[in-house]
DNA sequence: TTGTATGCGTTATCAG
DNA sequence: CTGATAACGCATACAA
């Protein structure tokens, strides 16, 4: 590899002439720069950026923490999609770190972003807690952002989206239909997003009086599979209801494959919502409602709250994403609607 | 941030120990080591990865250029959750660099993730032809592997599945199914895939002495409303076609609509074909087959390579994945099919 | 306008 | 087993 060293005896100045050049900073003769620039054509040379960024402590990155275990569906491939595209639009390169299956793994691959001295870093966390992810803002100087949780000690930091009063919308949405017998499948309850989104639905059935069943209430791990289980075990018990919430698209798919097989009629039978992961325009899954939340928007969001710090910026307001509740035909009244009695 | 030398000195020994308690090379003291791994703990210690990437002139990176216009659909969050998590498994991160819209924006990008010494290049290309990618495996040192594409000169450091074949025994199959009048909607034709996915399509017409109609080709772009449009245009032009294959889901999807709207019925007048994005449970997407390239034991062989040359092997054999063509009950044949007159 | 010297935080080579 | 010291490739303050 040819560098800035042997440029520089080539064009017969100093290293220092040749960075000048390169970097635009200081002043240089116009036939010197030529020189210089000839130099560089002929001995095809490339910087070393990782000596650059050593020298200056910037590595022109951003980096992004995230679970493999999210990477699915079109939640994660706009979430992503969009930092990249963010990303590169201010000039840097998108660095990836896996928080696999755990809060020790999680924070293992933040610090190794920090380690390699990000410019700035967003997680969402799967495992940290949200007082966790406080305290390493307040230790760490590099700007970081949090996605899809609350921070109370940095309400500025984070960016969410209710996912609670989302879930809770689209039940009492139901409820004003009539449907007082509404089924629900968890997501991983050992995810905040899962257990927000039962809280919802619990958070909807008290405020209109209605007794919240264990018996409907069954738990899935967000997969297809899971909420064909689910189904079929309510199926199983005898449980009745009119109505069919998912914690997200794929157990709601799975959930209608179940239905279907059952010869239970969606939406005449049970109404099915879901939420997030499938694009729910109506000709792709015509008896699918569904609660989409907008990631693309919270990116933007975020990331523009990233470059403001970088330059020196101090963060102000909090910002909160409400889910926007996408109802269709496809959603039937109670009093339409035969249930699986 | 606290350095190494600072760590050094509390412990009362020079950098060169440290460095050797914490690489693990080289043989130092019990009660030194010990002593070391106080002064670290006490000190918050944490090494500067660019700093050790120079020194070794290792990054500890896996780099992928592509190019954001790819970036829908579970084709892409396939690719990139595989790629992700291969690039974890072997202790590295994945670094994302965006070839945008142009030949030179997508050798832009691959210089970029050259001059940061990432370990390995992976580029799905978008813009450079297959001879350029030859030619800069020749004249890079780092291992670099082809997505997609065929490459003539390194053959082996390609993985690509035969996009033309795949189109073609598509529409094979519909031609052994009885049809003849089948339309074909194609991608974006300064694409690679899109032209190989129109030659499969002419390619399985001309093996079955079926005229080559140009009225029953449409141009689209892969988004869902370019497949509308095709719909729509074919219809006005009163084009028959009992048979319509479309380069991607997406815009097979779109077509979907466009003909539900029109009144005709899928696959009871027309059957549909589509290509790689959605998933195609048939509860998913009921009345559309698809043609599904296997994108993750793709990248699964591309990283192995990778890997292997990495430890210093040569490569040997060239690796061709074959597309799987997914044709569930909803193609009916063309004798049970009116079409659309 | 250009060159010199020093720093960035490690690793790695040699002596001791 | 440990310590100087020289790379690694570039940026930059300070002189000239």
């Amino acid at each position: 590899m040819t560098t800035m060293l042997e440029v520089a005896k080539r064009a017969g100045v100093s290293k220092a002439t040749v960075s000048r050049v390169l970097s635009g900073n200081g002043y240089v003769g116009e036939e010197t720069r030529a020189r210089v620039f000839r130099a560089i054509e002929e001995s095809g040379y490339r910087p070393n950026l990782l000596a650059r960024q050593l020298a200056t402590r910037k590595s022109q990155t951003l980096g992004l923490v995230m679970t493999n275990t999210l990477y699915h569906g079109s939640y994660f491939s706009d979430l992503l999609s969009q930092a990249a595209q963010m990303t590169e639009a201010c000039g840097r390169r998108l660095l990836l770190a896996d928080g696999k299956h755990s809060a020790a793994q999680e924070r293992e691959a933040l610090q190794h972003l920090l380690d390699l001295r990000c410019d700035a870093i967003m997680i969402y966390p799967r495992f940290l807690s949200p007082d966790e992810m406080d305290a390493i803002i307040d230790e760490q100087r590099v700007p970081v952002m949090v996605l899809n949780r609350r921070l109370r000690k940095h309400p500025s930091h984070c960016i969410y989206s209710d996912q609670l009063s989302a879930a809770r919308d689209a039940v009492v949405r139901l409820i004003e239909l009539g449907h007082r017998d509404i089924a629900f499948v968890t997501g991983a309850l050992d995810s905040p997003t899962g257990r927000d989104r039962l809280a919802g639905y619990q958070a909807a059935l008290a405020q209109h009086g209605i007794p919240a069943s264990q018996t409907r209430v069954r738990e899935g791990k967000w997969t297809p599979a899971c909420g064909a289980q689910a189904v079929a075990s309510l199926l199983q018990d005898g449980v009745a209801f009119s109505a069919l919430v998912a914690s997200n698209d794929n157990m709601a798919i799975g959930a209608l494959k179940q239905l279907h097989e059952a010869g239970i009629a969606v939406p005449e039978q049970v109404s099915v919502i879901g939420f997030d992961d499938i694009p729910t325009a109506p000709w792709v899954v015509p008896s699918l409602s569904s609660v989409r939340l907008p990631i693309r928007e919270m990116i933007q969001e975020t990331i523009n709250k990233l470059i403001f710090m970088l330059e020196g910026g101090e963060l102000g307001t909090p910002a909160r994403f409400e889910g926007e509740l996408i109802v269709r035909e496809s959603v039937a009244a109670a009093t339409s609607n035969s249930g699986t009695r």
